[in-house]
DNA sequence: TATCGGCTGTGACCTCCGCT
DNA sequence: AGCGGAGGTCACAGCCGATA
């Protein structure tokens, strides 16, 4: 634990009582294993119906969790930055740490002779970090759209899909989205770009869906009526929008990995692993050597 | 009919300023 | 001093009305 205080501040009640509730939501993910985002704690607090989801509610709960870290009485090590990330080459203390690191990221193509190719996308990188404990086990390739995806980003996907369908498989995209007029477009969006670019996999939204709302009741929001997808959104599902965030990260890993596991053969990704431990057994015997 | 501009949205922050 | 709002950054997206 790392609660380090820099500065002391007092704030109002209602600040305290947010912060207290802040405090709490982090500390429950913590024990979980899971390290917030300042957006995905906001977030939290808005599928908790404990705020309104709009720009001058973020900033304020943004601004009061600074407060509560600077004064020591937020864990720094429980609220991560995924945006500013540390660009250092590789280098090593030695050659045998060299190897170590070799050794250790030693991966065979796991997906090997599978019938099908996935991809998983998510609407926000700050679910990016509970979705990617369940991509990385199975080695499927995770994208945060961060809102509508990029060009250039889904030109890519078309382009290992393309190499992918030229293997002979099936190509899948598992979406994963909040359930409002914008996060209901994405879908749609993604598959027609994927199809301008001449492939044509399933795009299929495997969160949020209504039935999921009626299955686990997440609180809901107003649907953003500037949102110019809002009048189509509200003549299907009616006034109210539901965040993503609001699903337990449990669900959502679950929901996630039986997916990948309906496309995956289990048996032959496994023999796949069991060459990859042979081979690194091997590897390990030309490192003792070194 | 096609294109353009203005407005809106997505994430993940930050700074500044006026008010209490 | 603390709060709340306005506006900025950066790179994309869709929608809609105006204009060429």
């Amino acid at each position: 634990m790392a609660k380090i205080a820099y500065c002391s501040k007092s704030l109002h009640k209602a600040s305290r009582d947010l912060l207290d509730q802040m405090i709490g939501i982090a500390e429950d993910y913590d024990e979980k294993g899971y390290r917030l985002t300042v957006r995905q704690l906001y977030y939290q607090l808005v599928s908790r119906n404990i705020i309104p989801n709009n720009l001058s509610s973020y900033q304020r709960a943004s601004k009061i969790l600074l407060a509560g870290r600077m004064m020591g009485e937020v864990d720094w090590d429980v609220i991560m930055d995924r945006a500013r990330t540390p660009i250092m080459p590789g280098e090593f203390r030695s050659m045998s740490n060299f190897v170590k690191a070799a050794l250790n990221s030693y991966r065979k193509y796991r997906w090997e002779g599978q019938d099908h190719y996935v991809e998983v996308m998510v609407e926000k990188e700050a679910l990016a970090g509970i979705l990617e404990r369940v991509t990385r086990e199975y080695h499927v390739l995770l994208l945060a759209n961060k809102g509508y995806s990029s060009a250039s980003a889904i030109h890519d996907v078309a382009g290992r899909m393309e190499y992918e369908e030229e293997n002979g498989k099936t190509c899948h995209v598992i979406y994963l989205g909040d359930h409002d007029p914008s996060g209901m477009d994405m879908v749609r969006d993604i598959d027609s770009r994927l199809n301008t670019f001449g492939c044509s996999p399933s795009v299929e939204r495997l969160a949020l869906t209504m039935d999921q709302i009626e299955q686990y009741n997440p609180p809901p929001n107003p649907a953003k009526s500037t949102d110019p997808r809002s009048r189509k959104y509200s003549e299907e599902f009616g006034g109210q929008s539901w965040e993503l965030d609001a699903l337990n990260p449990e669900i959502l890993s679950d929901l996630l990995e039986s997916r990948i596991q309906e496309y995956l053969d289990v048996g032959m990704y496994n023999d796949v692993i069991e060459q990859e431990d042979a081979e690194k057994g091997r590897l390990e015997k030309v490192a003792g050597r070194i």
